[in-house]
DNA sequence: TTAAAAAATGCAATCGGTTGCAAAACTAGG
DNA sequence: CCTAGTTTTGCAACCGATTGCATTTTTTAA
């Protein structure tokens, strides 16, 4: 198969009669090129299918206006819609978006940190594995005055830009919403304390209840692994099978919460009568499942353009401030059918 | 910022007495290198930290050991599980994958070819846009014999891989289940005739009914612009508004099926004795809908992988042989409560 | 008309690996 | 100890764009 030879400068060079210098002030709008012969390059360029090596310019300029992302699982809701944030904002910048997944293990979560650095990318967003408790692979970004912004999960010291949502007044406003709705029996579905978003949510939890005159009661805190439907169920179950079982649930996400939803109906509780559930996120299923699923706005596509937007700036920015800058996002619960109206 | 100076081969050089080139090949495991000069120079680049620039790699191979995607939606189940599954088998590889978007519009879709091919990809994997029907902008990656995977929503003539299922057959197996339920007026919301998917779901639809020797009422198949829930919605309304309503709805997804299954419960239609319905792609949403839905498995991570793996082997093989060589993969029908039972 | 200022363009080095070919170092056999 | 053969390593060009500085061309003003 015979390869069409590429066109570069040099041979826009040779063609006009020009020295690759100007070929190349001229594609970039270079001001001492005058527009005449801007014109005619780009002119020239176009009509015999010049294509730019971002290769080639990345190598001389050592950055590839490539960003890149990390991020536990790319086929969650949040996730890709975040990524679809980023995507669109990269894009019209002109940006390259490289993806990888961690599988939601650190040791993943370090390889590709390292791949990503090989490639040269501007900057870095990443949403933490779960179990992440080190952060040295990050280091070498940091070194190279590489940008990162941690998205939603982020690590509690590591020195960087974050874009989260206030998950503490979210926890505290979702058991808030069923204590008003008359539950005074509040179990929680909690993710690891590792991510700093389950933690913050199970503390407005407790606050929350705290606050109502609530007690405690930590055999209704349900520790999970990875939130998953199964999980959700089993944890159901259990709860449902006490003695004096809890008469309302707040999930740490919609997965478990829908699971919930399902396993209360089978096991003949009514929800939100006998069962008040409010999830987190606002996943496609949310609405869905029957009755609808009351949860917490994650605005995943603002965060998204957010993070590649802290990207881009850092660009123009002297490198001097590389200082913790914390976007934090608000988010409210949407009152669906699975929790009682508010007295 | 003080940037650290970044470590080079130039300088592993130095430091061991060694030329570049032997540098390089070492780290490549280069057969003419002494196995104990290999381990020499691994060791001392790990040591001192040396990370390879695949810029520079790229730009003298003229290719970059990336994968390039380009999809209508990167937040949609079906594409997002696909994506996982191309990053799982590229990263195993070492290769990463850089992602965009077109919005199902052909405009971007071309855009986004051009600056996927900026980067120099190693290979470009595809699902059409919905209105795409010139393929120029695919050239210019046959023409330097970089493969081109089109995936799912693939164009009809254009000569490359192809990975997709087997509509047609899908859509006879889906109309199928429902004639064999007892269902004699079976809609379809058809989706745009341009997509290979939709035209041949259709054809498969069609032909059942033909071979049940049931007729093909043109008034119970509705063309679809997007396939949207809202559309999903007030296609139903207008169906079950009909003198004589259908017995059975097929839709080309997951996502207008279900909007139909809500919609006719509060019509008050039940589902399915009075409405079956079926979907196609097995989303999340179809589990979880009450009655759940019936539809059509489409294997998505394996989709992936098996794209990815084409790319892959490509590098391989003699470049000559870059013919159509199309992956049909099968899909069967999920049988849940929103079908009738077959008799 | 001419010198000075401004605008436009070119030279050549550089970014960090890769690779064909030549050369050096080593091994084995006589 | 010498030579042919084998193994290991080095030289130097190359990939394509960018850019500081020098140089040429054009414009402006005296």
């Amino acid at each position: 198969m015979e390869v069409k030879k590429e066109v570069t400068i040099y041979d826009l060079a040779k063609t006009l009669n020009y020295s690759p210098s100007t070929i190349s002030r001229a594609l970039n709008n270079h001001k001492s090129i005058s527009k005449k012969t801007i014109k005619l390059v780009k002119e020239t360029a176009e009509k015999v299918g010049y294509r730019p090596n971002n290769l080639a310019a990345g190598l001389r300029n050592n950055k590839s206006k490539t960003i890149g992302i990390l991020v536990p699982h790319l086929n969650r809701p949040f996730v890709s819609t975040l990524i679809s944030g980023i995507e669109e904002s990269a894009r019209k910048a002109g940006y390259n978006v490289l993806i990888s997944q961690s599988y939601d293990e650190a040791e993943i979560e370090i390889a590709n940190a390292r791949t990503l650095y090989d490639s040269r990318v501007s900057g870095l967003i990443v949403s933490l594995a779960m179990q992440t408790e080190l952060y040295d692979h990050f280091k070498q970004f940091t070194d190279q005055g590489i940008p990162i912004v941690f998205v939603d999960r982020v690590p509690k010291t590591y020195n960087s830009y974050k874009v989260i949502i206030d998950n503490y007044t979210a926890g505290y406003k979702a058991t808030k919403h069923l204590i008003q709705g008359g539950c005074k029996r509040i179990a929680h579905f909690a993710g690891s304390e590792h991510r700093n978003v389950y933690e913050d949510r199970k503390k407005g939890y407790v606050d929350a209840l705290k606050e109502h005159n609530l007690p405690i009661d930590e055999s209704l805190i349900i520790p999970f692994k990875t939130l998953s439907f199964e999980e959700g169920e089993k944890a159901t179950k259990k709860l449902l099978k006490m003695e004096q079982p809890p008469d309302a649930i707040f999930s740490a996400n919609d997965t478990a919460a829908v699971s919930a939803i399902l396993c209360a109906k089978k096991m003949g509780f009514s929800v939100p009568e006998d069962l008040a559930i409010i999830g987190f996120n606002d996943d496609p299923i949310s609405k869905i499942v029957e009755p609808a699923l009351s949860t917490i706005s994650h605005p995943a596509l603002k965060m998204g353009k957010i993070s590649a937007k802290r990207i881009l700036e850092h660009e123009q920015k002297e490198q001097d401030d590389l200082l913790t800058e914390v976007s934090v996002l608000n988010t409210e619960v949407i009152a669906r059918a699975s929790t009682r109206p508010i007295n």
